[in-house]
DNA sequence: AAGCCGGGGTT
DNA sequence: AACCCAGGCTT
């Protein structure tokens, strides 16, 4: 048997019921595909039904505020993804009258649309013959054709991607591209692969090598960075505090943190007292004190954000402040809405 | 070609 | 703590 036919024919009795998989509509295909890019489906699944409820229509995502859109994103991660989709949503009503253009090489040219994305829209939406290359595939194939160049060496995003056009099956791409994505996800698995059931150990290299633990091979790890995050909560007399929204090309692009003190190592009371008053435009009397007590380390995959919450009491009535009862409303990262969540006076 | 961009689940 | 997830963009 060819290792598509056995990819199809698994597939087809292991595949889940997922909430995009009951429709070919390219927005919602679209929409599934941006959210699940390096994201579990068990992640993506709750965004994927609050942006459909929010936005059923293009035309509504379109039309739709980006603070809105990231709002809803909030919590999702990649932040420029929930950017690009709105970008992309207004491209597609004015451009092209509301419908998804319906080739790979023209999906392409969409924001936030790479290679894979456009061809798991084409493959599914249009059964376009174009191999979808994602996590799984690499390792479904490095594995079962004892493939050891790196996935993320440029030879290696080659070499792969030519051995996914050998082997797919170009009839039926809409299912193959699926269930050699869902084999992955569920039975190739990185760790501790189910090879006592798998319908493909017999001719796999990797299981008959004893291999399978050594593949697919990545090249290096990422560095992990280490910040220290003073944030200035100003309270004044009115229950007022201060947002401002994060620009630059860093972490969290466009969402709204408090008044930030980034400093390369620990600071304490006394530097902070002496600082913020000046820095928050209030009263040098100010009342600041810390309010956890231990460092919250805040995890990203290449930063560990080390950080103080320090509350900031004042008599001074601020300008620009905003009530502290509508911190929920801005789109914030997750360190952020943690501590809003638990903030009371 | 290499680095950056989140948050969460697994092991 | 390390690895990975239905990757893409920037430099």
């Amino acid at each position: 048997m060819v290792f598509s036919n056995i990819i199809l024919a698994w597939y087809g009795t292991n595949k889940r019921a997922l909430p995009w998989r009951n429709t070919l509509d390219p927005y919602r295909i679209w929409l599934s595909e941006i959210m699940l890019q390096q994201t579990r489906v068990a992640q993506g699944t709750p965004y994927y039904h609050k942006f459909i409820s929010a936005f059923p229509k293009v035309e509504d995502l379109a039309n739709a505020d980006e603070e809105v859109v990231l709002k809803l994103w909030q919590g999702l991660g990649y932040y420029s993804r929930a950017r690009n989709l709105h970008a992309t949503a207004k491209i597609v009503v004015e451009k092209y009258g509301g419908n998804f253009p319906n080739t790979y090489k023209e999906l392409l040219t969409l924001k936030g649309v790479g290679d894979y994305t456009a061809s798991a829209i084409a493959s599914i939406c249009f059964n376009e013959a174009v191999p979808v290359v994602d996590g799984n595939v690499y390792r479904v194939l490095s594995r079962y054709y004892g493939m050891d160049l790196p996935i993320n060496s440029p030879e290696g995003i080659k070499e792969f991607k030519k051995l996914a056009i050998k082997v797919m099956a170009p009839k039926n791409i809409r299912d193959y591209n699926q269930g050699i994505m869902e084999f992955g996800a569920l039975q190739c698995t990185p760790q501790k692969p189910d090879c006592q059931t798998c319908p493909l150990n017999i001719s796999c290299i990797a299981y008959n090598n004893d291999s399978i633990s050594s593949l697919p091979v990545k090249l290096k790890k990422t560095k992990v960075k280490h910040r220290y995050f003073n944030y200035l909560v100003v309270v004044d007399a009115n229950n007022q505090t201060l947002v401002q929204q994060r620009t630059g090309n860093g972490i969290w692009r466009q969402l709204y943190e408090f008044p930030l003190l980034e400093s390369d190592q620990e600071v304490a009371l006394p530097e902070v007292s002496k600082s913020a008053p000046e820095l928050l435009g209030v009263q040098e009397d100010a009342e600041v004190y810390l309010y956890n007590d231990k460092n919250i380390v805040h995890k990203l995959s290449h930063q560990h954000l080390h950080t103080k919450f320090w509350i900031v009491s004042t008599t001074t009535i601020l300008e620009n402040g905003v009530p502290l009862s509508t911190l929920p409303e801005y789109p914030v990262p997750v360190l952020i809405a943690d501590f809003i969540n638990t903030f009371k006076i």
